[in-house]
DNA sequence: CGCTCTCTTGAACTAGGTCAAATCCGGTGG
DNA sequence: CCACCGGATTTGACCTAGTTCAAGAGAGCG
């Protein structure tokens, strides 16, 4: 159940197997979700955590105009939502992209952790700071990048955190989005996405047909969007 | 010396007289800083965090274009690199846009309070998710807010972080950086930021005149950029 | 088989960028 | 007190990446 929190917490930093299991008893209760069901509502007092075991979500805002940004897509091993336990109430809603498992771990949990586990607190609080520096490169990609920059960019980030729990190899991997959900990403419209995509498996560079990713050429793919995988911070140390 | 981090924490939870002695003693050094001075330079392995007392401080990235995206702005009382604690290193570098006076507190410090302060360690994630907060409304702004909501949504933010360390009122507060600074945090070039705030002036909304924000009207500046202070967590609880 | 959601494509439009030339203005040296 | 310097601001003319609107074409599914 928590296989891929562990290979994402693994990749990072040694996780004992003493650890691994306090972690898995932490989990109250499993359930499944559906695609556009709101997991965790903005601005709403929360008691418990979600991880997202199997799926697709994502972190959103709406605006007043009907638009919606994006800021966070999440992949099996993530914490939807753990950063609700220092702020007991998330600016933004959780949404399934598609069906999806997970497991809840109420905060009552998480707060013991503070107490009697230094180091698994330390690994939480890493894998929140992960999503942070997610949000800042995002920050970037808006801010500075072209439309084709910023998509091969988020293209490549999604190569490396699937690799990292087993869902992605160099030829690519299954993305179950529309490419409205890539486009409320990326700060763009859906049209636009669209003729970029078009553009880029034109040069065999990417293409995203029948809900997969294909990488015709990495190299220059990540050369095209000036990616570098350290924000990813896919390196053992002691946290 | 730890004042604003102090009125920073206690606005949204209660910080003890023993917990504010503890933090005041982390720090091992005090230290001025010069303006572009760069006090953390990303990729650097670090053993040290630095607390913003006094001036301006910003997390940037630059990009092979020689184009730079700010992606986040520090007011005192902000720790500006304390998430290095868990990653150990930065993903992006930080640098003072003014004359600085800077706090140090070794990593070693913060490694001693997650096993004997549990709150107070709380305390630190939940300052490192207010930094990721900012994050996400900053990807809203660049992704989907137009580059005058994006502005005064940015001076908004200001006005509510800089009152909260007593550095802004309702009439507005003194912002020490050039037109260029604010244009790189807005993904925008500063000649279309100028021309922003002349429209701006003109409407009465907000200036931005001789490093100072004056507003004229913060109901309206609030409507254009459909500022809502929650993502800014101002509030007590138990954290 | 028909429905609905998703994807594609074209044509016209606009927010914001680019480039370049003033102008302003605080600080310095004389 | 004044002239000068260099960065910061301001303005104009033109340009383009990405949007908007609208209409078809697929394509999975009950």
């Amino acid at each position: 159940m928590i296989d891929q929190m562990l290979m994402k917490l693994r990749a990072r930093d040694d996780v004992s197997e003493q650890e691994a299991l306090i972690l898995q008893s932490s989990i109250s209760e499993i359930r499944t979700v559906v695609t556009d069901e709101v997991v965790v509502r903005a601005g709403v007092d929360l008691t418990k955590c979600t991880l997202l075991v199997q799926g697709f979500m994502c972190r959103y805002k709406d605006l007043a105009n009907g638009e919606r940004q994006i800021s966070e897509l999440h992949v099996p091993g993530d914490f939807v939502d753990l950063h609700s336990f220092p702020l007991k109430k998330l600016d933004h809603s959780v949404l399934a992209l598609v069906p999806c498992k997970i497991a809840i771990v109420p905060h009552e949990r998480v707060l013991q952790m503070t107490r009697d586990h230094p180091h698994l607190t330390r690994l939480l609080w890493f894998a929140t700071m992960l999503d942070a520096a997610i949000h800042r490169e995002w920050v970037v990609s808006l801010g500075r990048r072209t439309a084709i920059a910023r998509l091969v960019h988020l293209l490549c980030e999604l190569q490396v955190r699937l690799g990292v729990v087993g869902m992605a190899d160099a030829t690519g991997y299954d993305l179950p989005l529309t490419q409205q959900d890539l486009a409320e990403c990326l700060g763009m419209t859906g049209v636009h996405l669209n003729r970029i995509l078009g553009t880029l498996k034109a040069d065999a560079v990417v293409s995203f047909q029948g809900r997969r990713v294909r990488f015709h050429d990495v190299e220059r793919a990540r050369a095209i969007a000036e990616f570098t995988p350290d924000y990813l911070f896919v390196e053992k140390r002691q946290r």
